[in-house]
DNA sequence: CATGTTACTTACTAAAAGGTGCATACTTGT
DNA sequence: ACAAGTATGCACCTTTTAGTAAGTAACATG
């Protein structure tokens, strides 16, 4: 009766177990409005601070650096400060980042495919 | 310049455009405290309402069946009343919902894989 | 006739996430 | 002297999300 993941969240051990499954990992990582897009965005190439605000567009200073930060923590980002005036601070993807960009890569896929549906059905609860 | 998706977010359409990129698009799927859970169980085989509460534990009536409604919506669970009393309601996931979980396969790889990484940076947010 | 079973609902509350706007320090161009 | 650009910090507020606890319907059983 070892199936997968339903034990491990059957289990006593879940106060011990950090995540449920994978995905539940996964997510804390890239949970967070801009998150997916600052990946996106790194994942082509290193960005200065100013030029990623300019690519996820409508993304506060508050949120861009906080999100930066976390994923910097994750192991995800890199940032190097040239310690110039004025700043100059450059983002890129880790390896770790890279790896997880490349897991994200199906799921990416399925939603380009789906997005009209999807679409369609976020306007249906809006309108709810 | 048409750089994947850079020239999306960066076009003035983006008020039109619901999504920057398909991850955007996926996350609104999935992004739910417990979504990703239920997809992982329904995913296995189908579930009455009561089982599916007792594998995804610790979530609250009022959220699961407030998260399976979304995914009803979304069409990536298809729910099946049998009008019987005491009620019996089966929860399954449709071809629409396999395809997601296939898309999800990675990501939860990459979870799984990391995920001693991940609680351990998750421990470091949480004492900062 | 009370009790249990099952899938939900509702009202209220708490917590997390995100947004706004102002401030900083230093330099370059006007 | 002054505005503009650079990468951040901070205080305050709103919105979104989640949790809690109670209740409902309908019948079957003891």
């Amino acid at each position: 009766m070892h199936l997968l993941v339903s034990n491990m969240a059957n289990s006593k051990e879940i106060e011990i177990q950090p995540f449920i499954c994978g995905l539940d990992a996964a997510l804390r990582v890239i949970g967070g409005k801009w998150k997916p897009l600052i990946l996106f965005f790194l994942a082509k190439e290193p960005r200065r601070y100013g030029e990623l605000k300019r690519c996820v567009r409508g993304v506060s200073d508050k949120m861009l650096i906080q999100h930066l930060k976390e994923l910097e923590v994750d192991g995800v980002v890199l940032r190097t400060d040239y310690q110039e005036i004025p700043p100059r601070v450059l983002y890129e993807l880790s390896p770790f980042g890279f790896s997880l960009a490349d897991a994200l890569g199906s799921l990416c896929r399925w939603g380009e495919e789906n997005e009209d549906v999807i679409a369609k059905n976020l306007k249906a609860k809006s309108d709810a």
